[in-house]
DNA sequence: AAGGCGATTGCCT
DNA sequence: GGCAATCGCCTTT
């Protein structure tokens, strides 16, 4: 029996400690798989179990941190657990939550989750007014970068938060990823280290944004 | 000061 | 499978 969108566990509703955030990118991506990511607004508390993520390192020539500090990516330059939201090809939103140090600039982009709770809402979020086509399923509402922020109802506003506050925080979901769950890939859609496997997934899980 | 291009998505052919 | 939509940063005048 899958575990994806079973409630039959033990949830925390403690975020994860910031230590969890102080070591090596990579290790924090992999680390946040099957971790559930919960988003509270006014009105609604979300929860969704991350699928998949990306690691982009200071020293990575794909990483928005490769050339230093801007106005745009400062996010990624504070300590670990700091949520980073950019705009991308002007029209989605992608999230991050940094990693290390603080002054390392790295992240973790959230690219696919899961959702648990508030299915509902995450729905109307991507049932845009004036959007065609049949009802997004479950499995899709929060599958790509753009999609996770939009169906969590993430924005700017959210940029430069805490991943250990009341608004945006990971926690345990009780449930444990083996190694052998986990697949390392090539990273989507860019073009420099292309090569390197910085794409992590958990394998099978229906709610990846491209199969692998 | 201006233009190219990107960690994307959804609609159209 | 191709392409438009659309904003900010970076590179080049």
């Amino acid at each position: 029996m899958k575990s994806h969108g079973s409630f039959s566990r033990n949830i925390s509703r403690s975020p994860l400690p910031k230590s969890f955030y102080q070591r090596p990118v990579d290790l924090v991506a992999a680390a946040l798989l099957g971790k559930g990511l919960w988003v509270e607004h006014s009105d609604v508390k979300l929860l969704a179990e991350i699928t998949e993520v990306e690691a982009y390192a200071f020293d990575d020539a794909a990483s928005h941190s490769f050339r230093g500090p801007t106005k745009r990516n400062w996010p990624m330059f504070e300590e670990g657990g700091i949520c980073y939201v950019y705009l991308i090809y002007g029209i989605n939103l992608c999230a991050n939550i940094s990693t290390g140090e603080k002054g390392r600039g790295e992240a973790v982009l959230l690219r696919a989750a899961q959702p648990l709770i508030g299915v509902e809402w995450m729905r109307q979020k991507r049932n845009l007014p004036g959007r065609k086509g049949k009802e997004i399923s479950d499995t899709r509402l929060l599958s790509g970068p753009g999609n996770l922020a939009r169906g969590l109802g993430l924005t700017m506003s959210h940029n430069g938060l805490t991943f250990f506050g009341d608004t945006l925080r990971v926690v345990d979901l009780g449930n444990t990823v083996l190694p052998s769950e986990i697949a390392r890939t090539p990273r989507i859609g860019i073009s420099q280290s292309a090569e390197l496997l910085r794409r992590y997934c958990i394998v099978g899980a229906p709610s990846l944004s491209r199969k692998g």
